[in-house]
DNA sequence: CGGCGCCTTGAACCAAGTCAAGCTCTGTGG
DNA sequence: CCACAGAGCTTGACTTGGTTCAAGGCGCCG
């Protein structure tokens, strides 16, 4: 068993009040959920919300990536999900996070108040209704992980690859997160994953222009892969 | 990679119209969601629904107890949550299930239409409300299954039995389910989960005076199981 | 140019899987 | 009431996939 923690610079102040509504929200969207609240960036590795803090906000994800997580007692780190533009986060039933969430790189997160959110619910069936679709979503992505958990490595990272190039029409994946990261969010170690690429590499599913810039090559086999 | 299912018992006809309201529904409680819905009795291994089934139902456990389940492309079985009394399940947000549910034991379970529950919900924010908590805990369940995955097969049995055993107040728990269920919702084997329950037997963590009745001996050894 | 993250590779080790008996209930029919 | 059959559980010996420990390489920025 692993036993280290990336260390996160820790945000001063997250987003108290400093940055307010600095950042004008866009109206492109016909979304009630995206023409309230207020963006702000984040740098990366920078804590957006903490385990245990209190859930007064929600989150979309602008730009940039986030990922949210836990750190156990003995010091393992556990990655829940990263989230991609366009993607919510932080949503809890009760008022307080039960993860952390950071930026994996400089990223842009909206930020709308909770009590907004659960206002606008009340009065609106369609946002209750867009709710309960993020829920579900969220729901489906943690019951993927779970099964995931419990293929062997090369299933797992072939998983992985797949999901996030399930984001964007390319084979071309850019990851924005460090092998570190990946390993945390697969019960993996670094080095494994980084023997399972590579292995990937010369059963040409995938070729590996540099660390972080994958190229799926063969998404077929990518998804056969149960040996 | 283990490749077992335990075969299931086809209900021929799950429940559609042939049981109807024969059982009548307890009233003891308030909550809105117990006094509607009949009654249902399953025998053991019986389906209660199936995967890619519509999800016309929502489901409380009287007595009991189900699983819920996936089966792979490769035949290895997934057990993702098991139901006891007073527990929900087979809510889903679209309308089609993702997983099968099935009868660990002769089960009772309260059925209750879909469209009943999406009516009462528009019209009382209550029941609304205790959606959402009932849809929380489901996801609470399933982070911490992907917790548990992550570590080694000591500390996942020993989760397993802490999980079971919060249900109830004593430290005498019946385990109504079979190795091969445990294992597969541990993604471990059934080799791996008996050989680690007479681990914790040895260590005097927990006493087993027959394979499915467990007396935890030492809960805290058990919570601080991290080697 | 040098230093430092980050990533890869190698070799040895170990936890869990696999294969193969054997044991213990439990229910069933003689 | 006992004997037997079969499913379910345990145990042992061996194999293997993934971790651990330890170098080394690559790229980036000062």
């Amino acid at each position: 068993m692993l036993k280290q923690a990336t260390a996160t610079k820790s945000a001063p102040q997250a987003h108290s009040t400093q940055y307010g509504a600095v950042f004008a929200a866009r109206r492109t969207d016909a979304n009630p959920l995206d023409i309230l609240g207020a963006s702000m960036p984040f740098v990366r590795n920078v804590e957006i919300y903490g385990e245990d803090d209190p859930a007064d906000y929600f989150y979309k994800v602008v730009s940039g990536m986030v990922r949210t997580c836990k750190i156990l007692s003995d010091g393992r780190r556990q990655i829940n999900a990263f989230y991609g533009p366009g993607e919510f986060f932080g949503l809890e039933v009760n008022g307080t996070h039960t993860l952390s969430a950071e930026a994996v790189e400089d990223t842009i997160v909206l930020v709308i108040k909770r009590s907004t959110i659960v206002t606008l619910a009340n009065s609106d069936s369609q946002v209750a209704r867009q709710l309960w679709l993020i829920a579900a979503r969220e729901l489906q992505r943690m019951q993927d992980r779970a099964l995931l958990l419990v293929k062997s490595a090369r299933e797992r990272v072939a998983g992985f690859l797949l999901e996030m190039a399930s984001r964007r029409e390319d084979d071309a994946v850019e990851l924005p997160m460090s092998r570190q990261d990946i390993a945390d969010h697969l019960g993996l170690t670094i080095e494994t994953v980084s023997r399972t690429l590579t292995q990937l590499t010369n059963a040409a599913a995938i070729a590996l222009p540099s660390a972080r810039h994958i190229v799926l090559r063969n998404r077929d086999a990518l998804a056969l892969l149960n040996a």
